[in-house]
DNA sequence: CTGAAAGCGCTAACAT
DNA sequence: ATGTTAGCGCTTTCAG
């Protein structure tokens, strides 16, 4: 920050420079400034003040050449423009590295195999410490081939076999409470509306709402309409639901988009959200969950937690090879807006 | 790709086992490679295969080290995780840079200059080769300080003075034909319902359209609520609009979020979209307004392009010091979908 | 057409 | 406590 008018004095200011000024020797200066080597406390200071003045910055590229350590982290994600899902993670993963006084190199992937290996090559030959292999939805993939110089942790997706260290939310508690949050405002025709792709989302979500249905001795019901899982599909869901079950007091949504579709039905039908309809969702897309009237009550997926885990875990990985690759469930939290009352009957 | 099987005999292979194992110098393997010596064919043949073979990959940091260009991009955000704005920029810029054989390092500011500050320390101690510099909204803001060493170039934003690159949308040509859609289609009693925020997008949308309103004899009606600009905002806009003007058929509404609320109004008055109101809006938010029914017809902001753009110029500008430094405004595109259409009257 | 050698900026044995 | 020195892996004069 202090512009003394000293810097650059005919050229970028090395470690070198600093060695001069101070009248050191260049190990002297690498010493005093990381605090490694031993070094008087007086010439220490001596030397951090001289390479302020001349607002020496030491250049990381030398540094990681020479240490075999980049500081860097590689970030390839699927998908990166469609929901604010991988800006979550981007930030979690961004701010965990800033305090571990790392980086991010971000690529993208398009779920193109090919661009996958050339991107994860990029990375390779950038000497990045670490990589994570982030999914905008939540998966089960084989950990990417290619990168053996150091641990893969991949964030909301996960290794069929396990091998590789990731993080996932925990799909059936997500599906389980927002059942239990129904049951206990008074409901008991409640129906889940889903879409039937096989996919862990989808059936972590069922499960876990099966699981309370029948924990409190009702009959669960589920209806699943073809994806994908946006608004159309939920106007669908409802209309079927609603078909088969013309007394249903509550929904449990698969996610934001389906809900906003039924508020749509709702609409239409002149029923009230939530006086006549309450309505559980997941994902909390702000877009969504915080525009519509009323607000939308849902899980939100926990992608900045998941984003800066997987680095914490990247980090605590470099350098031991054999650690054990944990494998964790990230719990959702319920974000309370307006989309859930008391049944009227 | 091929696993020979031979690679990493005994530890990374570098150019120095390549040149070993074709029998010439180190020298001759990063000409064959790069093309740039002279090489016979019949070497470079034989080098290229031989890296090949031993799974050859260059250390992008050493060659860094060496040329004092690190072929890696800093790319700073104020914000990344609340739209998928952000997304669109990093992956327009990703994909340009990939194909300039760059590499991005992404990192966020939180929109705190002292965040901001560090984080451009980092990247400049990363030697980074450029800038880029991406706000999430349309504004007008210093280039960021304390970046020296290569050009900058903004993204959505621009500088009061215009020293630095950058590229913005043409918010004014967004007002302009958006109010001529919905001339075209026959409307006259229009209003315009936005913000009041003294920003580039709310000023050049409302400037475009009162001039094509004047352009077409007609009165221009702008009705701006306190923001954000979101649903409520949008309900709150209608709620004023339709008491000063109970005739009007049509809305050009500031941004999606506030067009969400429009339709939220126009549901309660049991008015309908597009039969009882016409609306055209910007952002092209597709959780939005793709969601809502009718679809909604919108001015795409054109993230990916703004974000290709400005790697693009990057690129050019690198090792150019005095280039020019081009201010663009980029024409945003028409998303047609089912809100618009003729008067009812 | 090919190779020896210097060096990018930094770190870490190994002296002193 | 401080300095000498040898590289990290690559590129590039400059000689041969």
């Amino acid at each position: 920050m202090p512009s003394s008018g000293l810097e650059r004095e005919g050229g970028r200011v090395g470690i070198r420079e600093v060695a001069e000024a101070a009248g050191v020797s260049t190990t002297t200066v690498s010493h005093a400034l990381s605090g490694r080597g031993k070094v008087s406390a007086a010439t220490a200071d001596r030397v951090r003040t001289v390479a302020e003045l001349l607002g020496y910055e030491p250049n990381r590229l030398a540094s990681a050449l020479r240490n075999r350590r980049s500081g860097v982290l590689g970030f390839v994600s699927d998908e990166i423009a469609t929901t604010p899902f991988a800006g979550r993670i981007v930030l979690g993963a961004q701010e965990a590295a800033s305090s571990a006084g790392m980086t991010l190199m971000v690529v993208n992937t398009g779920r193109d195999p090919v661009v996958e290996a050339r991107q994860i090559e990029v990375l390779r030959a950038q000497q990045v410490d670490a990589l994570l292999y982030a999914t905008m939805f939540h998966r089960i993939t084989p950990a990417p081939r290619g990168f053996a110089s150091g641990p893969v942790v991949m964030v909301n997706s996960s290794d069929p076999d396990g091998r590789s260290a990731s993080i996932v939310p925990d799909e059936r508690r997500i599906g389980r409470e927002a059942t239990a949050l129904l049951l206990e405002a008074g409901h008991r025709r409640i129906v889940h509306l889903t879409i039937d792709e096989a996919v862990p989302a989808v059936e972590g979500r069922s499960a876990g709402h099966r699981e309370a249905m029948v924990g409190a001795g009702l009959e669960p019901v589920v209806v699943a309409v073809e994806g994908p899982g946006d608004a159309a599909a939920g106007r669908r869901a409802m209309v079927r639901a609603l078909a088969a079950h013309p007394d249903l007091t509550a929904v449990f949504v698969f996610n934001d988009p389906m809900s906003m579709g039924v508020y749509q039905d709702a609409f239409h039908r002149g029923r009230s959200v939530p006086g006549d309809l309450s309505v559980v969702s997941v994902d909390d897309l702000e877009l969504i969950s915080a525009q519509l009237l009323p607000g939308l009550t849902t899980f939100e997926l926990p992608h900045y937690e998941m984003g800066s885990w997987a680095v914490e875990q990247a980090v605590n990985l470099i350098g031991e090879p054999g650690r054990a690759a944990s494998s964790v469930s990230a719990r959702c939290r319920l974000v309370r807006r307006g989309s859930v009352a008391r049944p009227r009957d």
